[in-house]
DNA sequence: ACCACATGCTGAATCGAATCAGCACAGTGT
DNA sequence: ACACTGTGCTGATTCGATTCAGCATGTGGT
């Protein structure tokens, strides 16, 4: 309950002796238009200023059928690790261009999900973002539809939506060629995508192949496993026992390089001297293993602002960016 | 820019045959002061569902100067590795009310705090949730003063706010307690707060310091650093090289546990063998370490959600709330 | 002296819901 | 036949801004 002295535009227009027409005209730099005196132009800004006015925004909004708010919603953003600073990319450019973020997380509940569609709907946000924590292709749920938005990693081919992704085929070579750059030949992969609809790994490994293929080498082998620090450790330890080894280790994400130096070092080898590793997430994680992980980053902040920029972007219609990605060295890579 | 069709309360007060009057009362469930017929209730309830009516929240918060919305603002809240978490909670909890959360993350930056706040105001929102990464006393923003707030994760003894704490000093005896059970004597603590107005070490350290005193054990000694992976490595290995040596280690939270396992590995320490950890944050980090860290693990979702309900609930007067923590037992005690 | 035109402003309607004050009608008691 | 009470509804106003349509006044040309 906001208990703010209500000073209204009808208070600024009396105290600089106009009407509200002239005031609101004014205040809202539509006075081109209009034909105002510097002189009444000079005392209505001082009356703002004095009585410190604020417009009343649900007022505003009921004519105008604008809120200067954005929903974001997402099924695990808020919550993650990794993801959340999508969040905060969005709030900053959001504000940059004056409007609020109304959040919702659904938890990949589908009828939550309706729901948050719906609220943010009824309270008129000027479009909603639609986030996933992974990359991948999705359905625009049908409350979205005539709906203003902006899809946040992931898309939908079947529709004509704006779409943000991270450019995964363009990190799977930057990947590729940390390896390639320390003249290591013997490469294998850890950990493709287990979800169906999951992007980002099949494009790292396009990337990953393409890149490697230039230097005339082929990836050794592939050692396929859930992106968990749990399941990369398992994953590593088995293909370890059965005799596996390898120059270098391409882990899709951060979490599963994390189970894999457990595993190595388990197995007495040592990163980078026996083995290099490089993995995907530029998360912090990356920077507490020892050595540090050399790990493409995803450039979690600009996604999520350059939705938001999108979206608000009366001049954009459609199409897909894709925001490179980067690598964050580590030692985890052996020098040549 | 949602181009919902424009259904009015006016359509369906003409297609019940009813004035608008008695549809406003009726969909606003007042009947009771009212006396309306059900054949009449009956009509206008069908009629809005047939039309599907969403009243246009603008126009309501106009006249009632309520947007079912709370604002929730904090300094690192959305990209932090584990309090986002407090968002989740919030979010859910907002839901739970009808109401939508709109978020603001300063970045700890002063002036864009005030001018977050200034644009929540400014919305109406119902409420601020004002949150904070860390535990710590603060200064209630004057932006927020007259307004309607509860404080996360932080508290401001000059000020009569509702105030929602994690109960550390409870944690730390819940720590100290795991390895009194344990039978370990000799118990050293890892990273003490370094920050002035920071609250969390503190109070865990005389929760350990209690419970330490029931079984007639003083804590052996305290190494100060700071809270992350990098200090806790280095002021470990320092520790160890000095000739430190205990039975069990408490830090202070996952990151530093991570550093001292680094360490303690390094000199060929085995956890829990030689030493046993216990550690403070219950993050997903606990659950990646070989062992499995024991951490007394803070409710953060429950902080966020409470904070919500008392912020929305209008029997709440103030006073401050200290949330229970809880153990997540890993495999880092040793067993007696 | 008269018209044309630019200048600088205002009145009133509008957005859609909430709500106060009160009205028409039916039934009951005397 | 009359006042009285209860039932079930409505008209008109209000919230605070935006915006369309138009009205005085002054100025210059002929």
């Amino acid at each position: 309950m906001a208990l703010r002295r209500s000073v209204t535009l009808e208070d600024v227009a009396r105290r600089a002796g106009v009407s509200r027409t002239t005031a609101s005209y004014i205040l809202n730099g539509h006075s081109a238009q209009m034909r105002i005196s510097p002189d009444t132009e000079a005392r209505v800004r001082g009356a703002a200023t004095d009585l410190d006015y604020r417009p009343n925004r649900s007022a505003r909004s009921l004519r105008t059928r604008r809120t200067a708010t954005v929903g974001l919603i997402s099924d695990q953003i808020a919550g993650e690790q990794y993801g959340s600073s999508m969040l905060t990319g969005a709030s900053i450019a959001a504000r940059e261009l004056d409007h609020l973020v109304v959040m919702g997380e659904s938890g990949g509940d589908p009828e939550l999900e309706r729901l948050l569609i719906e609220e943010m709907v009824d309270r008129h946000v000027d479009g909603v973002v639609y986030a996933t924590r992974t990359a991948r292709t999705i359905r625009l749920p049908a409350g979205l539809r005539g709906v203003r938005a902006v899809l946040l990693n992931c898309e939908d081919p079947t529709a004509q939506v704006a779409c943000v992704l991270p450019d995964d085929e363009g990190g799977g070579r930057l990947a590729a060629a940390e390896l390639v750059a320390a003249g290591l030949v013997h490469v294998w992969v850890l950990g493709v995508d287990p979800v169906p609809d999951a992007t980002a790994g099949r494009r790292r490994m396009v990337g990953i192949r393409a890149e490697l293929a230039l230097a005339g080498i082929a990836v050794a082998g592939v050692v396929d496993c859930d992106w968990t620090v749990g399941e990369g450790f398992a994953a590593t330890r088995d293909w370890l026992t059965r005799g596996g080894r390898a120059e270098g280790l391409i882990c899709m994400n951060d979490r599963l390089a994390m189970g894999a130096y457990q595993a190595l070092a388990e197995a007495g080898l040592r990163v980078p001297d026996d083995i290099s590793v490089v993995s995907f997430d530029g998360s912090a994680l990356a920077s507490w293993l020892r050595p540090e992980l050399t790990s493409v980053e995803l450039p979690f902040p600009e996604l999520g602002a350059l939705a938001v920029r999108r979206l608000l972007d009366p001049d954009d219609h459609g199409g897909t960016d894709s925001v490179p990605l980067s690598v964050r060295a580590g030692g985890s890579v052996r020098r040549r």
